[in-house]
DNA sequence: GCGGCTTTCTGACATTTGTCATGAGCGGCG
DNA sequence: CGCCGCTCATGACAAATGTCAGAAAGCCGC
């Protein structure tokens, strides 16, 4: 019984050179590949695969949404996400989305092989290291507003900026980062978009 | 004639599935693999390879610097880079360390080895819009204190943090970002710290 | 040595941020 | 219902930041 594989990287020499990795396994065929969110679900709908690897980051639709889609469209279609940049946050986002494998890029082929085949047969795989760091950076004690206040202010926006684009007071916007930043414990809110950043939060 | 190939990624995944496909040029052989900027080194001293193909970002010590050291130690090693994110300065940086060829990760395994052989040759190649971007950019307008500055500012810390950690009075360095920001044309000491490494400046 | 340059500092000022108290409205939960 | 937490707001104050003018010290070239 041959699985059917749907590659989705924006990076042409990791998928090309994965696609021929992954052909080394005879039990494992790629039937598509892509290059972009987008395309990653038209592909999908084409071909019909029974696993869909995907980075986590990726130009049009990052991995998560593409997966989020997926399994409204294709049910029997399971998700597996590989990333180089391993964020707690995502690996959360990435669950909930119903993603059923998670793993860095670090892994081997070999190993990246058995976990396709583990995820087609309806099973979950998660690398434990990152799953140590989600279980350690814990649940995001921001409120929603928080969240999306400090996200605004990612950038370096001045609150003026920041209250416009949330239609929001400008005193509103910073009580919210003023809580946001104690809650994180940071000294101001650059150091708490960062450390957020990390948690994976924002 | 055969080119003898060191193959430094810290991606366990993509460094065995490039070794894989290299493998298929028959006039290409990979003789060696690291997962570190320190491991990179070493490998190349003992199997002394025609052409290092590093990735920009290794944990120990990143691309640049391993070429830097390279083109000391092994003076016939061609060093090629290959990156996922192309920032303009990482690419001035590159070629001033002596680096013969900076492409990003989207070529393709064909373009990499035709790639590898122009480099073994002595020839150059930097990928055509990383080289666009690389010159729109331009050259830094900062002086090196307002860089340094801007630097130490980069991760959110106070002015008296990074006074105390450049050694110089508040004051100067308020004055140093003050000025930074005039000319980067940015609204604030944040927005100047990301236009800058957008720019490759830092 | 003089003029020009950079580096470094100071002091003063306006603006922006961070913090706090306080309050109104709303939705959920026991 | 009453309580609690989230949302949104205002006002006031302290602290940090941005901006500017001015000035001492050192270095380089002529």
């Amino acid at each position: 019984m041959t699985v059917r594989v749907l590659l989705a990287d924006d990076e042409h020499l990791i998928r090309g050179a994965l696609a021929a990795l992954l052909a080394l396994e005879d039990d494992l065929v790629v039937v598509a590949e892509a290059a972009s969110g987008p395309e990653a679900l038209a592909m999908a709908r084409a071909h019909q695969p029974d696993v869909a690897v995907l980075d986590l980051q990726m130009p049009g639709a990052d991995g998560v949404r593409v997966a989020t889609s997926l399994r409204a469209e294709l049910p029997g279609c399971q998700v597996l996400i590989v990333t180089s940049h391993g964020r707690p946050g995502h690996l959360k986002r990435a669950l909930a989305a119903g993603v059923r494998g998670f793993v860095p890029k670090t892994v081997s082929a070999q190993r990246l092989a058995e976990i396709i085949r583990t995820v087609q047969a309806g099973n979950r795989y998660v690398d434990p290291e990152l799953a140590a760091d989600a279980i350690s950076a814990g649940d995001s004690p921001l409120t929603a507003r928080e969240a999306e206040v400090l996200e605004l202010a990612a950038d370096g926006a001045p609150v003026a900026e920041i209250a416009e684009r949330a239609a929001l007071s400008p005193g509103t916007v910073r009580n919210y980062l003023s809580s946001a930043v104690s809650k994180l414990g940071a000294e101001n809110r650059h150091t708490a978009v960062r450390l957020a950043r990390e948690r994976g939060w924002v």
